[in-house]
DNA sequence: GCTATAATTCTCATAATGAGTATAATACGG
DNA sequence: CCGTATTATACTCATTATGAGAATTATAGC
């Protein structure tokens, strides 16, 4: 069809144990053909995101074509599924460079309750999302490897520019997406920053493109390449084709949707105590939360309702199980779902 | 090529004139083919949204072959494109009912400056976005049709329901969407009521999915048709296929978009008054707006700046002209970019 | 100069927010 | 049984944001 494009869905599928938030991912197939496979290549990354070609003959909606993919995967039923994006650039799936087809994949996001620990289905395996996006968790503190690598990286990429216009448009765009003078970092800005990084080459994933256009024989523009093979893996964890990007616009669309609509209920158990909650927004926003008011915004805000009993398993006082209030969904839509403090 | 699939963009164009939204549409090819037709059928919608197949080898990605279509169809250049969703519901093409391909579109939403009025190019046509959706523009009044037509029908259809189960889930969805009960309208729940519409036969397009699923021999399921051939259109305009939904969809992101993110400026020429602006916003989101509060929060949230130029055909006293302030997107990321009264 | 019209500025009560301090209920070591 | 550490929960307060409206200003047309 159409001069051949291959479509298909691919998932990101989240979960959050205790206050680390886990994404599923898959072992990778091998990106280059035998044909053209060489030596001194980059070992390819062991983790992809599970996805799987689109059969629409099996199914009436792109959605029910993911949810398959996901139980044939894992066992795992998704609670929350929710379209990210669909993703179509030119050579975004590596067997394009060696006479596949374009690669065209809808991502979808999908929230499920807990990390089913331990021994789940073959290839399955859960991973902290921040090894991925190491400079995206500011729980602790300002991520350390911000100072010390992204940002004096990103200077010499601006100052790198060829021409003045061009050296302006970097130094806005990286002014944006890392708050390069210190001010304003803005946690929603994923997908942003990592696209920067790749194109400023301070991800893997930027010299192994190169390095596969190469191979294919086709000349790759010259990107600065501050990654060499001596110093993979220093900007996170890299993933097999774009599984990265998506990976960003996913975490991009639940820290923004985290804002605004009670979707943070779809990853905790039916009852859980404030503290849980809060431990649970804080790791998909990557900040820290004010305490008091977190727990104002919940209850005046309607979202929960106490249900008399306690967890006791604290350390200190027994805190109180709440559960989420169903109807919060239709009353007062715009109402904040998180506080900013 | 997994079982045949077709992948092809589809383009939402939106322009706002003074005060009314309004949205490029091309006519529609003929649904049926000619072995298939018969005498008595519905009239094919004249409007659909203009898209195309994708052509993997013309474009390097997805939205540069959503430009392209848009600058063979109108010569309009696109100011901004923002990816909306992608539909691939079985039948959403009635080609496919007659042996077509399962038929994939990736929807887009773009804006752009006023609307080149009259002899444009051939096929496309501007038209106002709420002949599509009456129900969805409250800002001269509560729209007369909701009592009068779509409420009454709407009880009906839950209490038409089988079983109490089911009932109970019909009501919940047609307060939630139409704020049954008289309180609670939605603004941006524009998806939302269109599909309970579509779903509870009330509006023609669910009349003509059901006569092409018998005329291609597919015994439809049972639905609630208030609509018959002698009220077409009560509800709105119709449009080819899927057109409405995608129409749908467009608008409530652009509603949702617009109370946080600067995008109104999209749609005005490089300097405009405070009037303007405001017309523009009221016009997407059908909701009137206070004008001190609307102009306070303009200005003191650093959205605009003033131009020391005047503008005198107000009719009153002059306005001024104001511009917009890029910066304004590096500032305050989670500010409100219009108030609510 | 008077009037109609619209733009603009100001005021004010109320609600929401960010940041604390104070108090309550448990476990545990002595 | 008491004191201490620890965590949950309640309460306070200053500041800002919001919704609503009155008052003032600048034009056009008679």
């Amino acid at each position: 069809m159409t001069g051949g494009s291959q479509l298909g869905v691919t998932a990101v599928i989240v979960a959050v144990a205790g206050s680390t938030p886990r994404v599923v991912t898959v072992r990778s197939a091998f990106e280059v053909p035998p044909a053209f496979r060489r030596g001194d290549m980059l070992p390819p990354p062991r983790d992809a995101l599970p996805g799987a070609a689109f059969a629409p003959e099996r199914f009436r909606t792109l959605q029910e074509g993911l949810r398959a993919v996901a139980e044939e995967l894992s066992g795992l039923s998704l609670r929350y599924v929710e379209q990210l994006y669909t993703f179509g650039d030119r050579h975004r799936d590596p067997h394009e460079l060696f006479g596949g087809p374009r690669s065209v994949t809808v991502g979808y996001l999908a929230l499920v309750r807990d990390a089913p620990t331990g021994g789940e289905a073959e290839a399955a395996e859960w991973r902290d999302l921040y090894d991925y996006f190491p400079w995206e968790d500011w729980r602790d503190e300002r991520p350390a490897l911000l100072d010390a690598i992204v940002l004096p990286a990103l200077r010499r990429w601006v100052q790198a520019a060829t021409g003045e216009a061009e050296r302006d448009r970097r130094q806005e765009r990286a002014q944006l997406a890392f708050a390069l003078d210190g001010e304003g970092w803005d946690s929603e800005r994923v997908l942003e920053r990592y696209e920067l990084l790749h194109e400023a080459g301070l991800v893997v994933e930027a010299f192994r493109d190169r390095e596969l256009e190469r191979l294919a024989g086709i000349d790759p523009p010259d990107i600065n390449t501050e990654v060499r093979r001596d110093m993979p893996r220093a900007l996170g964890r890299p993933m097999a084709r774009d599984g990265r990007r998506i990976l960003a616009t996913a975490l991009e669309r639940l820290r923004g949707k985290l804002k605004y609509r009670p979707i943070v209920f779809e990853l905790l158990p039916p009852t859980f105590t404030l503290n849980q909650l809060q431990l649970v927004v804080e790791a998909l926003s990557g900040t820290r939360l004010h305490k008091q008011n977190f727990r104002r915004l919940m209850i005046s805000g309607g979202f929960v309702e106490p249900t008399g009993a306690f967890e006791s398993q604290t350390g200190g006082r027994p805190a109180e199980l709440f559960r989420f209030r169903r109807q919060a969904i239709h009353e007062r839509t715009s109402a904040r779902a998180i506080p900013e403090g």
